[in-house]
DNA sequence: GTTAGCACTCATCTTAGTGGAGTGCTAATA
DNA sequence: TATTAGCACTCCACTAAGATGAGTGCTAAC
C-alpha cells in the first residue's frame, strides 16, 4: 500500500488535531473539519489503511486513533524538509563578554520555557581542547595563592592554591611572566613534561608552586559541571499523558540532577550529522526518563569548535512547527545579541 | 481545660501516629499502641477534649483525627526544648577554600535531601557588607581589562572592562596599585566620593576608566544571583497531601525559581532572633506555595555577621524529630570538614 | 470509489449499595 | 468520680450495575 497525497492530508489532519486536543480523533471530526469533503466512513477505511501501515492505532477497540511514533516522525520529516534550507545559514558567531553568558543561557532556557510550555535546556557551548589566554597570580595572604585563568574563549575561572613555604612579591612577579611564557596559547593536551621541566626550572626552589599551580590550572580548564541550564522543568506536570507522577517524577528528577540531561547533550553532540535541528520521538530519546516524550534539540555554533545545545522535552503531542519555528527565531534573536555584544 | 500530662501523650501519640502512616488516627489504634493502658473510649472522651482545644480536628465527621497546625507547633515546641541547649553550641566557624563553596553547599542540599527524602535548600553565606581584600587587574586583550575582585571572606569574582582608549602595561601596573592602596579593607558603603575623586585625581586621564572599574566591583560584590542551593524538589511528589498537582506544581515551581525562596530565606534572616532552628508550620510560612507544608530552617555562623541557611520543606506530617536531629548532626558534620580544610 | 446506516465496542460517568473504621452518647462499673 | 462497654449513627472508600456517547467495522446501495 502507498501514501497517496489523500492518506497524507489525513494523516496530518488527525496529527495536527491530536496536538491540540490531547484526545484520540475520530473519522467524523476529521471528515468535518478537513476541506476534504469526505464522509466519515471514507476517513474509517484510510484510516484502517493508515493504522495498517503503522502511521496511527487505537490505544482502544473502538476508539480513536492517535498517531503512533512512526507517524510522528513522518510529519516531523516533512515539516523539516521545508525548514532545513533555512537552517543551514543559522549558525550564530556568538562571541560575546563571556562573564554573562552564564546569565544569558540561564535567560534563554527561561524564555524558550515560556514561550512554548515545554520544559528546555541550555547548554554551554564548550570547546574540545580550550587554550589558555593567560594566567594571573596574586597573593592572597601568607599561604594562598589566587590562581586566575583566563581561557580564548574570554572565560575566567579562578582556583586558589596552597602555598608551603612564603613566597617574596619579586618571585611571584617572576614566575607569573615565566609561567604566561610557556603556557600562553596552549591547550592542555599541548601541556607535556618538557614545558613542564623547563618551568620547574626556571622557577627553582619553588618547583612544587609549580606542580599546584599547573594542577589547579588543569582543573579549572576541564571543569564541567554546571555546564546546563535548565528552565521550565514544572511544565511537565501540565500535560495528562506525562502526569502519571511516576514518569513525571522521573522526568523531572533528571533535570533536577542535570547530569543524565549532559549526557543526551553530548550525546547527541558527538556526531558530525547531528548538526541543525533534531528531533526524538518517544523511543528514539536516548534517556530512559523520556520515552514517552519528545525532545527538540538544536545546535548552535559560538565559533569554529565550540557548539552549545538548546533542547525542549515535550509530550510525544508536541507542537513541532511552533516549537522548530522558535528555536529557529530564537537563534537568530541569539545571533543579534550576540552581534551587538560583541 | 488544661493540658494535663495524660493529654499531652494522648496528643504526641496521635502525631506521632500520623507522622509515620499519614491516615487520620483514631481512639482505638491509641488505646492499643500506648502504654496508657486505656479503653478506646476514655481516648475518645480526652480526644474530644483536645478537639476542642484545637490541637487535633476531624478532617470529616466521624473520621480519626489529624494534627492542627496549633498541635505540630505543640508537638515542635515541646521537642525543641529538649534540643536548644545543644543547639547554642552549633554554630560552625567555616572559613574554608572559597572557590569549593559552591560545590560543597550544593553537596550539602543533596544529602539533607537523600537522608530525609523532603526538599531542601542551602543558602550561601553572605556577610552584609562584604570588605575587599584586592583587586586585581590584567589586560586581556586592546579592548578588554580584566577585574579580579577578591573579597574579606575569600571569594573571588570577575568581570571584564571594556577600555576605551589603550592602556599602556605600566600604566596598569600604576593603577593596580593605586587602587588597591584606597580600596582594601573597604565595604562598598565606605566607598565615598572623596575616595573616589582621590583616585580618580592619580589615574589622570584614565579617570574614566576608574569609574568604570568602579561600577565593575561594585557589580561584582553585590551581586546576588543564584545564592541558593536546592535539593530533592522531586521529593515532594512522594507526598500524597501534597500531590494534588495544582499544589504540586506550584511548590515545584518555587524550587526551580529560587527567587522566591530567597526570600523566604532573607525574610527569616533579617529577624535577629531567628538564629538556630525555626519550624514553620503550615500559614507560618511565609511563602504561599506552601502553606500546606512545613518549613524547617536553620542557621549557620560562618565567621562574625555571616550567615548561611539551610532549609527543609515538607509535608505538615514531617518527621519533624528526625529534621532537627539530621539539621544537628550535619552542622557537626560541616563544622569538621571546615575545620579540616581551613 | 464513495456513502449511509446499523450493530457493536468500550471508556467514562452516574448511581446505588456495602463494609468498615470511627465517633458520640448512655448506662453500668470500679 | 473516672473509666469502660456497648450500641446507634456517620461517612468515606470501594464495588457493581446501568446509562451514555463517541467511535468503529461492515454491508449494501448509490
Amino acid at each position: 500500500m502507498q501514501l497517496d497525497e489523500r492518506k497524507v492530508k489525513i494523516l496530518q489532519a488527525i496529527i495536527r488535531n491530536y496536538l491540540e486536543t490531547g484526545e484520540p480523533v475520530g473519522s467524523r471530526t476529521i471528515s468535518k473539519y478537513t476541506d476534504l469533503n469526505l464522509s466519515s466512513a471514507t476517513i474509517r477505511n484510510e484510516m484502517s489503511d493508515l493504522e495498517d501501515m503503522g502511521y496511527i492505532f487505537q490505544p482502544h477497540t473502538s476508539s480513536g486513533r492517535i498517531p503512533s511514533d512512526k507517524g510522528y516522525r513522518f510529519y516531523v520529516d516533512s515539516l523539516m524538509e521545508e525548514k532545513v534550507a533555512e537552517l543551514n545559514t543559522m549558525r550564530s558567531e556568538l562571541e560575546l563578554k563571556a562573564d554573562k553568558i552564564d546569565v544569558l543561557l540561564q535567560h534563554v532556557a527561561k524564555l524558550l520555557a515560556v514561550n512554548t510550555n515545554y520544559a528546555t535546556m541550555v547548554s554551554k557551548p564548550k570547546a574540545k581542547h580550550p587554550k589558555l589566554k593567560f594566567l594571573q597570580l596574586s597573593e592572597m595572604d601568607m599561604q594562598k595563592l589566587l590562581v586566575v585563568v583566563v581561557l580564548d574563549s574570554n572565560e575566567v575561572k579562578n582556583r586558589i592554591v596552597d602555598m608551603d613555604i612564603a613566597v617574596e612579591k619579586e618571585m611571584l612577579l617572576k614566575l607569573n611572566v615565566v609561567m604566561n611564557t610557556f603556557l600562553q596559547g596552549l591547550d592542555l593536551t599541548e601541556i607535556n613534561m618538557s614545558v613542564v621541566q623547563q618551568m620547574k626550572q626556571q622557577a627553582g626552589e619553588y618547583s612544587t608552586l609549580v606542580t599546584n599551580i599547573l594542577d589547579a590550572v588543569a582543573d579549572a580548564v576541564s571543569e564541567e559541571e554546571d555546564m546546563i541550564y535548565t528552565s521550565g522543568a514544572t511544565n511537565i506536570l501540565k500535560y495528562p499523558e506525562l502526569n502519571d507522577n511516576e514518569k513525571a517524577s522521573k522526568l523531572l528528577y533528571t533535570f533536577e540532577e542535570k547530569k543524565q540531561l549532559t549526557q543526551l547533550i553530548t550525546d547527541s553532540m558527538d556526531d558530525e550529522n547531528n548538526r541543525g535541528i533534531q528531533v526524538y520521538i518517544g523511543d528514539e530519546t536516548p534517556l530512559d526518563s523520556m520515552k514517552d516524550c519528545s525532545v527538540v534539540t538544536a545546535t548552535y555554533e559560538v565559533e569554529e569548535g565550540v557548539y552549545g545545545k538548546i533542547g525542549i522535552v515535550g509530550p510525544k503531542r508536541m507542537d513541532y512547527e511552533k516549537v522548530v519555528n522558535t528555536l529557529q527565531s530564537l537563534m537568530v534573536d541569539l545571533d543579534n545579541i550576540f552581534k551587538e555584544k560583541s
